[in-house]
DNA sequence: GCCAACGTTGGC
DNA sequence: GCCAACGTTGGC
C-alpha cells in the first residue's frame, strides 16, 4: 500500500466535483514521471491526497483512492482533445491513467499550514520548484496529515 | 500578471 | 549527445 499526492486545478476538476462523480479517470497526465508512477506503482487501494494547484488556497481538499490500475488515457488519441498526442497510437500508448474514487472531502489543509509542520517539512509538495503534479507520500506524512484533519488512519 | 524553476524540443 | 530556446507550472 503507497499513498500519493496528486494535484488538481479546483477550477478544472475540484473536490466537490470528485465528491459529485465518486470516480474519474485520472487523464491528462503528460509527463513521463507522474505517467510512471501511475503505470508502475500505482496499486488499486492505495490512498491519495487530493491537492488543489493553482488557486485562491492551495492545498489539501480531500482523501481518496486508487480505483483502477492504469490503462491507456483515451484523450491521448483523440485529434479533438485538449491532450491528444499525435504520436500515440492505440498499438503503442504513449500515456495511461488510473481511476481515482473519492475517500471524503475533508478541511481545507492549506500549503502554508502544510509549511509549518516539521512532520511534514520533507515533502515534495515543499520542495521549491516543484512542479510535479503526482508525487509519492511517506506513509509517516500520511498519517500525520490524517491525524491533523481528525481521519481515522 | 510576474517570475523562478524545470521539462521538452530541436538544431547542430 | 549537447544545450539554448521555448513552454508550462504554480505560488505569490
Amino acid at each position: 500500500m503507497r499513498y500519493w499526492l496528486m494535484k488538481s486545478e479546483p477550477s478544472e476538476y475540484s473536490i466537490d466535483d470528485l465528491a459529485r462523480d465518486g470516480s474519474v479517470p485520472w487523464f491528462g497526465v503528460r509527463n513521463y514521471q507522474a505517467r510512471n508512477f501511475m503505470r508502475d506503482q500505482m496499486r488499486v487501494g492505495d490512498g491519495v491526497l487530493f491537492y488543489h494547484s493553482s488557486c485562491a488556497e492551495p492545498g489539501i481538499a480531500g482523501l481518496a483512492e486508487v480505483a483502477t490500475p492504469a490503462y491507456p488515457d483515451a484523450t491521448q488519441f483523440d485529434p479533438k482533445a485538449k491532450y491528444y498526442d499525435a504520436k500515440a497510437t492505440v498499438d503503442s500508448p504513449r500515456w495511461f491513467n488510473v481511476d481515482v474514487k473519492i475517500k471524503k472531502k475533508t478541511r481545507l489543509l492549506p500549503l502554508s499550514e502544510i509549511r509549518g509542520y516539521p512532520e511534514l517539512a520533507n515533502m515534495r509538495i515543499l520542495a521549491r520548484g516543484n512542479r510535479l503534479s503526482i508525487t509519492p507520500v511517506d506513509p509517516a506524512e500520511w498519517r500525520f496529515i490524517l491525524k491533523t484533519l481528525g481521519e481515522k488512519a
